[in-house]
DNA sequence: ATACATGCAAACATTTTGCTTTGGC
DNA sequence: GCCAAAGCAAAATGTTTGCATGTAT
């Protein structure tokens, strides 16, 4: 398995932590699973409660902290701004897009799988204020058909 | 002065304070001073720090606080995600849009006023998963001409 | 004169770190 | 066995609230 593979999976990325040197932990395990399984951003408490479904036992707070810390500088997680008072992630899948379209009334998050709409505007604005490495967050809000 | 006016100054959002029955202090002055000369969003600290250079004394913290929740809640403001620890926020002039380009190396923040560059994306968004009410956040972050 | 706004201080929530023990390699 | 990872607990940071006093209306 070589670093362009194709594939993205929690096997895939147990691989790329072994590469980096770090070791494969039960904890670990656990926290990847949960964040592959999800289907929204998640908090760190909210990985916490689905690492220890999975594994068995319940890893610390600030293991999960530091494990999610560490993936994120690995771009192997990235933070998702849902105007909420606490930090949710996402696994970062390098080929897909990750915007998102929030509830306003009942907090459901969709992730907008459709084709990234404003990949030519970013280009755009990187040549126009000379920024590069461009990457952009972006969240739409709103009520969603099931609210008042 | 009535509500669909085309000027957006402190003099017509004191206007619009006092109509919802708030009375202006030389705190809320001050803290309004600021949010109209700033170019960038800025977190409550920054806020206090320049309304307090405006009118000679420094609001409380918590003055700070309780004015911009009040604001938000009233649409004259609103939280730019800058993905640092604290909320940025920046005054809203409902003419405008208030997209941003955010160096990852040195922190600066450019206000993006070209026309937004998904006002279409986010209609047909809207329509595809039955939300209402859309807006959107978005943040370009990037690495800026001056920087290595 | 009457509320609303303020300052101060404390409570709260969340994130981050230090240090000892555990366990993957 | 060695060193990274985990657990525990405390510190640091940022946000929010309660209450007595000041002040715009």
């Amino acid at each position: 398995m070589n670093r362009s593979d194709s594939t993205f999976t929690p096997e895939s990325v147990t691989e790329a932590l072994r590469r980096e040197g770090l070791r494969i932990t039960r904890n670990r395990r656990g926290i990847l699973q949960a964040l592959f399984e999800s289907v929204r951003p998640m908090s760190l408490q909210e990985i916490q409660s689905a690492a220890s479904v999975h594994e068995g036992s319940r890893p610390d707070y600030a293991t999960v902290f530091r494990m999610i810390m560490l993936m994120e500088k690995l771009h192997l997680v990235h933070k998702v701004n849902l105007q909420r008072s606490c930090s949710y992630y996402e696994i970062s899948d390098p080929r897909k897009h990750y915007d998102h379209l929030v509830c306003r009334s009942c907090g459901n998050v969709v992730l907008i799988d459709t084709p990234c709409p404003i990949g030519d505007a970013e280009k755009k604005i990187a040549l126009q204020h000379g920024f590069r490495d461009l990457s952009h967050s972006l969240e739409f809000f709103g009520v969603c058909a099931t609210c008042p």
